[in-house]
DNA sequence: AATGAATGAGTCTTCATTCAT
DNA sequence: CATGAATGAAGACTCATTCAT
């Protein structure tokens, strides 16, 4: 009984893929609520019973997802990650480098403001991620674009630092400086710029007309 | 007998200030060797009892010289702040503005280097502490004297992102990324200076002859 | 099918039951067991750790049901009131007050006996709880519901007193006194009621017969 | 040269009668101070190290003199002994009892007022000390003198519980219930005869004038 | 004798993780 | 798969007591 057979696959092929589904929304949303913990309290204070708790699971379901508090935080990285390459890293081509960089800090700045979670871990010092590396390399593969006489390390060494400008400025949103969004994303972008700017006058590089001031 | 009493005295003052001395030993060496953990590790996962141990030191003697662990902090921030005052804020008058951001940076990253703990409390996100509002008054007052025309305000807001883009670049000397000291020295500078340049054409004030690239 | 629907909720309900049942038994356990070491070295010397030890449990159980030694010495005093309420709070009504002493009495004495935990609350000095002025409140009313020409600050007092003397007199069952129980049940009758006596003669309130000795 | 010697010998007993005097005076100092502390938290919770401090005088010396914190507390429950003795336990012969009584109580009632470490060791039930012991011994005596027809179980007995009256009504001034000094005094007066003359009457011994309401 | 720095066992409490149901 | 009770190592801090000076 072929049919029969195949029937029965694909009635435990869906209801594995319904189980799959569901699976899938309860750790959406235990993301989505660990979240805000890390946000508020920052990853370490954040304990794994607080979150389970806010997700309106038990603690024994989320050690079921996620083997420790570590991979947790990992899978929470990875959504970021994914969600920066859908909601940041969008190159539209052939922009003057100002704009581009004026459109990646507005988006970056304003999801930084939205994500707690996010902001927490771009801007923890003591955690260990994927999140830093991944923006290395977005920035590094822009600047070489730009700026193909620029040798590889150089590349990779500005990209390096345009991250630890933004991680610096963007940080004194929070307490006790509380710069202000606006003010965080005018000054982010110029001092990107400037760093820029500056280096390229270094280099002997010759100015795009938009860095000409 | 007065010369009796005087020589009493002077005993007594002795056998006080070489008390005082070893007590001052015994709390410099603590917090040298407190400086490390917090390096190491962080202020939060920093132990007081590993730090007692690796004094050499009871955990019970720790606490009769600080009170608890933040106080242990703030008395190692103070020294750092007072190593600071005499190492790392010297003006020299009249200098242009790039020589002396040149001997701030090398100072203070130098500093930086070789104090393990400055550089977890400097750079690590999640502790309170005297360090940064410090430093950003010290940069205000640099920033003022050479840029009387600058309002108070953009004054104050341009020390906060000196000091976060210092942070933020110092923080690469850190695993992953291992940025050279060098290194660190010279783009802290570029990109100091590159954002002060960026920002003094942005307000219109007219750039002082070694800005002027 | 809501049968089976009903059956499922039933079902849900047990097992929730059963699981409050066995929390229930554990908190009643842990509270048995902390009575013991309340009851031998008095609250502040008694530790978490060894009730828990104790009580068979881990630490770390006993504070999911206690958030501190506190509460935990908190629920244990609600318990004997509860306990109280039932066991010797019991007033039949329009009992010569010294029928209804004797019983009052006889039933304290003998929780207090069978009840270490509540011996140590009740007589321990340094500890605020919520048993001493229950037990006034108690004597209050019977003090005014039998003498209503007594004022109310009068009828206070003399609650407070009554409980004194009690206290007094039933901490002369522990070392180094060891008073029996029968003596002190005896003794305690007394000297509430020969204090009494003495209180209506001086306050010139007729006795009543059961007191005219 | 004997009369050398005896020089000598004067002078060293001099010398060292000295030495015992400012010892002496050291230790009163001590056990004055250290009443405090016991009088504010109880003996438990007061530290040898704030005895110490409190007295001007190091820890060491404080070991110097008794070699743990029990020792200290019993040389200041003999120096009570000795003071109640003086001014408490005077007795002039052929008073009515009623007139001892309201002279006992009054004395040791201010006694109690007066001296802070006294009323917590004379009131804490947790530490074991020969107060009672000493002031049961007394009572049994006067209770004796007075009814020697009851015998000398039963005196002992009806000391104790005098003992416990005392205790449990003077424990009335510490909070919550802060009775009034006066208060105290009266009604710890009352109790105890209240409770001497249904003592009398149930033993079927004829009442003294004074007793006889 | 006097000192007080030094000790360290012991206290309460937290929290990542496991496992029987 | 879900549950959440149970675990226990570890952390900050206290305090009676000792001992070298």
């Amino acid at each position: 009984m072929p049919a029969v057979h195949r029937l029965e696959c694909i009635d435990t092929d869906r209801r594995l893929s319904a189980g799959h589904a569901r699976s899938q929304q309860r750790v959406d949303h235990l993301l989505n609520v660990a979240a805000q913990p890390f946000g508020e309290v920052g990853y370490t204070a954040a304990t794994t019973n607080a979150i389970a708790a806010r997700a309106g699971m038990s603690i024994g379901s989320l050690y079921q997802f996620f083997p420790n508090k570590e991979a947790l935080m990992d899978a929470l990285v990875e959504r970021y990650l994914d969600e920066l390459q859908l909601m940041v890293f969008v190159r539209e081509e052939h922009l003057p480098i100002t704009i581009l960089v004026d459109g990646v800090i507005d988006r970056l700045v304003r999801f930084h403001e939205s994500h707690a979670g996010f902001r927490a871990l771009f801007l923890d010092a003591n955690v260990e991620h994927r999140i830093h590396s991944v923006l290395v390399r977005f920035i590094e593969t822009i600047i070489g674009d730009y700026f193909p006489v620029l040798d590889v390390e150089l590349c990779k060494q500005t990209a390096l630092v345009w991250l630890g400008i933004s991680r610096g400025i963007m940080k004194l949103v929070e307490p006790p400086h509380h710069l202000s969004g606006p003010t965080i994303r005018a000054e982010t972008k110029l001092a990107l710029l400037g760093y820029l700017h500056a280096l390229l006058v270094r280099a002997g590089v010759p100015l795009p007309a938009d860095l000409a001031w």
